[in-house]
RNA sequence: GGCCCGUUCGUCUAGUGGUUAGGACUCCAGGUUUUCAUCCUGGCAACAGGAGUUCGAUUCUCCUACGGGCUACCA
């Protein structure tokens, strides 16, 4: 049987980079087996939940390229099916009312020094029950969980987890409001999506057996789950907002490619078993095996993931890194033509790690070098270097063809003929054209610039320097 | 407190009852390049600790420490 699986966020906070690690998991492990992935919106918690944030989460799976393959399941809708299910579960006496309130509990909590609920209305007698809900008190509704044998699991990842049913008490499934609870709504949805794996975060090993347990109790298949470790901070807590940039939307402005985020995610707490590194989507639907997924928490390292973006953008065609240039910054590149620009990027894709480096390092291409680093300037313009600069100026004056060769030629004819380094001339030049001492080869820059840009430029330095 | 899970270079990881414990990123040193980047070569750097099993444990078992998760009328 194909998988059916599901990320599931809950719209309180955009999409972050845990989240998007478990979406792609999920993606990554059912596509592998030519099966479906399915979203559903958790919004039970109605105080929490916005719109907005799961326009946003769709906007950055979208942006990531997991795509979806039925339409989002949004768990406000489906209120009336948990009622239903609590219902019949109170009828089938496999969960009763419990009419304490919420402070007594803590108080109970408190002097016997255990956190467990003391199940004082799991055998109430049904005339003391009928009197409170004629009294119109309010209550919630508790599972009536086993007190003997043990409730386990074989996770994907982790192995065999097995826990003592005495652990577990008789947890709330519905709200004193009415409303179900997030293992209760989970587990109903995931039998009626006809989801067959759960691949979820870490913190969700201790919720499983619960879960099990109202599988249990309502009849249903019970799904195989996997629980993927953490993505922790460079401290090694848990990623959040405090992290910098947690969102992946944030990562789409800061210029970084889908793929290269998606490869970055794998790597952390997988790997193909072979020293390969860099993947596009497909080839990770193709590699990923979630029985090889680690079972440590990974810290996540902004130095590897630069690497493995800049790894991305220098395979990258050039127009497809055009494209997303200009959906990341609308006005770049506006006054020049798209051949130019591609040569730009050709130029500069294998020297930027992100998009947003590749825009801040190419303000040469668009207008001369606005400042000049005065201590570099001194290491390299020395007092005989302006009249090489105007002799050099003269030659390429007289250059009919712009193109890198001849300029190339042009430059070691002048350096031969006057034996001189070649150093000598293109330090400098290269300080002219681009305000700094390093960049993409000289003769290409000059090409693209031009003669009459080029020769400005040159002017300019003759004047000031 | 209780329960569950984890622990190999700084980071991501490979690996096996006997290995000089391998690779990648970072960092450092060379080489290539007019410069930078790329690329190439080399270097630094790890089995949490303690018992036990064994001829031999990083690998198997137990304990301790440390880290994480859950223990909510959050998800």
């Amino acid at each position: 049987m194909k998988p059916r699986v599901r990320f599931a966020p809950s719209p309180t906070g955009q999409l972050h980079l845990g989240g998007a690690r478990t979406a792609l998991s999920n993606y990554l492990f059912t596509k592998n087996q030519g099966g479906k992935f399915l979203v559903r919106i958790e919004d039970t918690d109605l105080k929490r939940s916005k719109k907005e944030y799961t326009d946003q989460i769709c906007q950055s799976l979208d942006w990531l390229g997991l795509k979806w393959d039925e339409e989002l399941v949004y768990q406000s809708s489906n209120t009336s099916v948990y009622k239903s299910y609590i219902d019949a579960l109170l009828k089938s006496n496999k969960a009763y009312m419990c009419f304490a309130s919420k402070k007594e509990l803590d108080e109970i909590r408190k002097k016997s020094n255990s956190f467990h609920y003391p199940g004082i209305w799991r055998n109430r007698d049904l005339g003391e029950i009928k009197s409170e809900i004629k009294k119109g008190s309010p209550f919630t509704v508790r599972l009536k969980t086993p007190k003997n044998g043990k409730t386990s699991f074989k996770d994907l990842i982790y192995g065999n987890i097995s826990v003592d049913n005495n652990e577990i008490d008789d947890f709330i499934i519905s709200r004193s409001d009415g409303s179900p609870v997030y293992n209760f709504t989970n587990v109903i949805d995931d039998n009626s999506m006809k989801i067959t794996h759960v691949i979820r975060g870490e913190d969700h090993v201790s919720n499983t057996p619960k879960q099990i347990l109202i599988y249990n109790a309502l009849g249903f298949e019970v799904p195989t789950f996997a629980h993927l470790p953490m993505i922790l901070g460079e401290d090694k807590k848990r990623l959040s907002k405090r992290h910098g940039a947690a969102g992946v939307n944030e990562y789409e402005s800061m210029g970084y490619q889908p793929d290269a985020l998606l490869n970055y995610l794998a790597l952390l707490g997988w790997n193909p078993g072979t020293a390969e590194e860099i993947f596009d989507l497909d080839s990770l639907v193709k590699n990923f095996d979630i029985s090889k997924v680690q079972k440590k928490s990974a810290t996540y390292d902004q130095k590897k993931f630069n690497w493995i973006s800049s790894q991305h953008l220098m395979k990258e065609d050039s127009d497809i890194v055009l494209k997303r240039l200009a959906s990341i910054n609308p006005e770049w590149g506006e006054s020049k033509r798209q051949d130019y620009l591609i040569k730009l990027i050709d130029l500069m894709k294998p020297r930027s790690n992100s998009l947003t480096d590749l825009i801040d390092k190419s303000q040469y291409f668009f207008s001369s070098p606005k400042e000049f680093d005065s201590t570099q300037l001194q290491k390299i313009w020395k007092k005989d270097t302006v009249e090489k600069i105007i002799e050099l100026k003269s030659v390429l004056d007289s250059i009919n063809s712009w193109v890198a060769i001849e300029l190339e030629s042009n430059f070691k004819r002048f350096t031969d003929q006057r034996g001189i380094g070649i150093g000598k001339v293109m330090q400098p030049m290269r300080f002219i054209i681009c305000g700094s001492l390093q960049g993409p080869s000289l003769f290409d820059l000059m090409e693209l610039i031009g003669k009459e840009e080029s020769l400005k430029r040159i002017n300019f330095a003759i004047n000031e320097f």
